[in-house]
DNA sequence: TGAACCTTACCACACCTGTGTCAAGGTTCC
DNA sequence: GGAACCTTGACACAGGTGTGGTAAGGTTCA
């Protein structure tokens, strides 16, 4: 007597055996299996389905939101490259202190004097 | 002359006019507007709608999933329930060191003894 | 004023996500 | 051996993602 079965691990999580097979193909929750290939759901594996039925639950994410999260966790080239792009967002003057309005103003100079040639809106509105 | 339109933008960094207005609409890239509403897309805009591109490319990742990494950096929430979720999952023996290999067996134990009543599998070829 | 842009708001479509059901075959246990 | 599980794989389907169009109307500029 040591594992539920996934009918008995669906019942007392809440989620579906098809589900719980489905969780696992995406690799959030890998249980272990038996010898003849039965996934056998320990304590850990109820509690974590709990906790990740809360996870979706209250900020409405999906599970390949999490799955992607886990790829964000595991491969460093993706990590590093994902939070430089997201670090570089533009501040814009709405969102940031009277200082760094200021600079806004100045690199805005910066972006006229670096303006292309190619063909560009002549006379903008602001 | 001070910023690219839409058509311009897509042209030089190869997105489709359309799709700028989707990247923007998930909140990726905010172009500034002229008072008449049209997008103005800066230097700035422009490399970081290159960068995306190579980001997509790279890792074969979605917009979806970058969106779903600008959630992660700017709910506090949101990222401590996913990080701690995550970080709990089990390290299984064939991961772990052979200390943990012991605590693993020993744990195994604690489950033994927590088993519920519930039926459950009789015994697991394990 | 008219050509050539821009805007938003729809229709459309292929693929992915999340979920169910069913079939064909192996395992457990009495 | 047979009931009641388990496995994988397939068909199905609604809703979201990523992309294209087209229409109705405002803006820019020669």
């Amino acid at each position: 007597m040591d594992a539920l079965t996934i009918h008995e691990a669906a019942q007392t999580t809440g989620w579906s055996p098809r589900m719980l097979r489905y969780v696992e193909r995406i690799g959030l929750i890998e249980p272990p299996r038996t010898d003849a290939g039965y996934r056998m759901y320990g304590p850990e594996e109820l509690q974590r389905l709990r906790t990740l039925r809360e996870l979706l639950d209250d900020h409405d994410v999906g599970l390949a939101d999490i799955a992607f999260a886990l790829r964000l966790r595991q491969e460093d080239a993706l990590r590093g490259d994902v939070e430089s792009w997201l670090k570089a967002r533009p501040q814009r003057p709405e969102t940031v202190s009277a200082d760094d309005w200021l600079s806004w103003e100045q690199e805005k100079h910066a972006r006229l004097l670096a303006a292309t040639t190619t063909p560009t809106m002549e006379n903008p509105a602001r």
